[in-house]
DNA sequence: GTGAAAGCGCTAACAC
DNA sequence: GTGTTAGCGCTTTCAC
């Protein structure tokens, strides 16, 4: 491969100059720029990431460590495709601004703090992206500390720091208005992983929202989840052996949501006739499921386009607003309906 | 941050020692290593990614540039969860051998190769996952020819390189084998995107299939795909106005059967009972969907694990057997059935 | 406008 | 076993 050497040679010009046309080309005379145009693409010359990333000690790339389980069977991190789309988000507004995405990965939740230093240290990249954010976040403290840029999907309780956030509390306010209007008042609910600050929040705003409507909680209709499918069937079947079972269930994520649906399916009886059920993030399949599916939706890929803007303003040490909290938005359809007479 | 001659001056020894350490730990005195290995710890040193890469020539760093599109309208490229899952079973297996993974993303497809061209003359990466497949793929040609690292999932008719491919003709034969002897004979055909090469293979797989029962294929059950479920529901309702309607379809994909039961549902007919569909993927859903969806499933997680598996063998050198082919299996559910008499 | 040269943080060859 | 040193391919003063 041919190096910056073999370009200055070959347009008869110094090293320096070479630099100068891929850095501060309107430093150059148009004539000299013409030359070295001409060998770079003779030669399909591309200047050295590490090699520029040593001298300038900046990579252009953003990095994530998505706590991704092989089995599938973990909790804290969506594995569905609402994580694809925030994903994807991210990546096409990071190459959108001249920046690759590194990923790596968390074997086991003990190695997560450790991979977030070693890709710190090692100067991979110019800055991260947090997802999965709990209350208190070692994460956090440890790229405040270093004073490394990062944005978070989430905030944490513990510190001060940039995220983009989605309004959980009123998330939660929603589907408990729009339940409560249709008659229900004996609400179920399905937590978050207990430890994410997104677990607080909804919660917060499921237990204020039932208090406004002088409706008492109980802890019988209140379960710890982990956005799985199966974790959602098994708790609507807890839920159905109970002396007196909700009308309604408000469940962590459409996955936990489709969980419950099925549950009821197999008992006979028919999700939004029988028993109305509310979801959280409005995926792809929220829509087309059978009843289709009340859910509040979360602007993933907006999110995903917003952190990394973010982010890469931060990095290119641009002022801004480094706090966002969007708002989600119910979607009422065929899984909810109004409580039948008794 | 702390570079390799803080720690040598801490250690007491000369940076040549402390990269000895680095690389070839067994070659230290006991006593120095613990010197240095404290004075590591206590820094909380790591080597420059940048500075290690560029003299050493390697990244430790395998690279992917997934197509997708920011409105997801797009074809060629997965963008769902099956790509998820195929995604982490590889991000999974390059951390466990100390890899990360580089993504980045071609807005268009004109600047796909491009995209390739830079990471490769950046040297950001040691080598590169290749998906979506053509049957003649322009990338196939351009890293062969410049002798980089790379295996793809999927083939392409045009070179011969490594990958990990699934025999998709074997999954069509399999899908139409079961459909005759469930009676059908007018099955319908929806193809993944033509230009890939998995269209190919997926069709001669059919189209002999077919002919070893000595079936003719109908023209006007024929279409052309693009792994959308919109697609699969328009396909589905143009099949249903033609004089004579199949009996049975086959889906490029499970997103694009759940299209054709979505329009089965729509006119009142009901997805494996009137007219059979078979998916192809066995994605998350295609178990839980209502008909619960036949399909020819492909192992995501094995392939992810196989291309990363022998893509860093052949970064380190080591020799190996280069093309896997697996075979898909068929599961049969709910969305297929024997065909009722006239 | 352009060139010369120092140096970013490492590795590897060689000397001791 | 350990130290010294050249150099990987760039960027960035500073002369000219």
């Amino acid at each position: 491969l041919p190096t910056i050497r073999d370009i200055a040679k070959r347009a008869g010009v110094s090293v320096g100059t070479v630099s100068n046309y891929l850095n501060n080309p309107e430093l150059l005379a148009d004539n000299t720029r013409r030359e070295i145009q001409q060998a770079i693409e003779a030669l399909g010359y591309f200047p050295s990431a590490a090699a520029r990333s040593l001298k300038s000690r900046s990579t252009s790339r953003i990095g994530m460590v998505p706590l991704i389980s092989p089995e599938d069977n973990r909790s804290m991190e969506p594995s569905d495709i609402t994580f694809l789309d925030f994903l994807s988000a991210v990546n096409t507004t990071a190459a959108e601004n001249g920046f690759a995405l590194l990923l790596s990965t968390a074997i086991s939740e003990t190695d997560e703090l450790p991979m977030y230093k070693r890709m710190v240290g090692e100067r991979q990249i110019d800055g991260l992206i947090l997802t999965g954010v709990r209350s208190h976040d070692p994460r956090v403290d440890f790229l405040l500390g270093q004073e490394f840029p990062f944005v978070a999907y989430g905030r944490t309780r513990s510190a001060e720091h940039p995220y983009v956030d989605v309004d959980g509390a009123d998330g939660m306010r929603q589907a408990v208005d729009h339940l409560v209007a249709l008659g229900h008042e004996r609400i179920a609910y399905i937590s978050p992983p207990p430890g994410l600050m997104c677990n607080e929040q909804r919660w917060e705003g499921f237990a204020a929202a039932m208090q406004s409507h002088s409706l008492p909680i109980d802890p019988n209709l209140v379960v710890d989840g982990d956005f799985l499918e199966r974790t959602g069937q098994i708790a609507m079947h807890l839920f159905l052996d109970l002396p007196q079972p909700p009308t309604a269930v408000i469940a962590s994520n459409d996955i936990c949501a489709f969980g419950i649906l099925t549950a009821l399916q197999k008992r006979g009886l028919v999700g939004g006739r029988d028993v109305s059920v509310v979801g959280f993030d409005d995926s792809r399949m929220a829509a087309r499921w059978t009843p289709s599916l009340t859910t509040v939706a979360q602007p993933f890929r907006e999110i995903g386009f917003l952190v990394t803007k973010m982010l890469i303003e931060m990095i290119g040490g641009e002022p801004q607003d480094t706090q966002r909290v969007l708002k989600p938005r119910l979607i009422e359809r065929e899984s909810t309906s109004a409580l039948k007479g008794p």
